[in-house]
DNA sequence: TAATCAAAGGTCAAAGATAGTCAAAGTCAA
DNA sequence: TTGACTTTGACTATCTTTGACCTTTGATTA
């Protein structure tokens, strides 16, 4: 197992300790691994990007820090559902379950149709409601 | 959590205690969380500025003090800047400045720059970001 | 009253502390 | 041997902490 795994082994361990969340110094990690900070960085974007259902934040300087969360399943199980086109009536109908599942708040969903609505090629509407509920919130 | 964030923390606590407003004197709170007294300025410029819908009003010498207020403003007038066409650069500038001056929360603000960023047309980019801004009240 | 002094707060830039990016080098299985 | 995946590290970007020096204000003194 290389060390990259075993990364990201602890992240989910810290994951599963504080629920759907981790939270943890790059350098801090880097030394628990012995590792340069850069392969924290390696981990994350191989196993822990938005397409694999995690959410990242992070800060630079004193007291930084990278947050990861898990994006939670509703919002994944509807992305998947997207197609490669998507008219606006279903788009319309996916966003009003994520509303209705609390998962979108009442400005951020009327806002979305709002964009969504103005779109004119099915194509890039399935794209861009893929990128907005994805690509973090 | 670094110190700047301990006093962003305890001022909001004041905050919450005095109705939308906290007053204190620089120097003490620079010894309460024993830091440099300068350190609070940083905390204030970074949090508490304008952009962030905080008013500072202070005042030097004996009895000095400074005074945070929260404020209720939220004058609109981005979406009247907003052309027939809107290349993804520009529409971030706005987002982003939206987002500092509190108009938009930070996961609107991103959502609305990941749509926003699939958009190939500059028209409809454009068309979009207006229809999202009006609608989103 | 004018000059002076002490007590605040303000500015700014350097130093410190983190995290991010990118590409080269290494590893390993097919 | 090749190609995908990993490991490294030099360089960059961003945020925080600190301190020296500056300005304003109110009180005291000459």
């Amino acid at each position: 197992m290389g060390i990259s795994d075993k990364i990201e082994a602890f992240i989910n361990e810290l994951m599963r300790d504080e629920a759907d969340f981790a939270e943890f110094g790059r350098n801090e990690l880097a030394d628990i691994f012995g590792c340069v900070p850069s392969q924290i960085n390696y981990v994350i974007s191989t196993r822990f990007n938005p397409q694999k259902g995690y959410s990242v934040e992070s800060r630079r300087g004193g007291g930084g820090y990278i947050r990861i969360s898990r994006i939670k399943d509703g919002r994944l199980t509807e992305v998947n559902h997207i197609g490669d086109e998507c008219d606006f009536e279903s788009a319309k109908s996916i966003v009003n379950h994520l509303f209705d599942m609390g998962e979108l708040d009442r400005k951020s969903a009327k806002m979305l149709l709002a964009v969504l609505e103005v779109i004119d090629s099915d194509k890039i509407r399935a794209k861009a409601l893929k990128n907005a509920l994805i690509e973090r919130m």
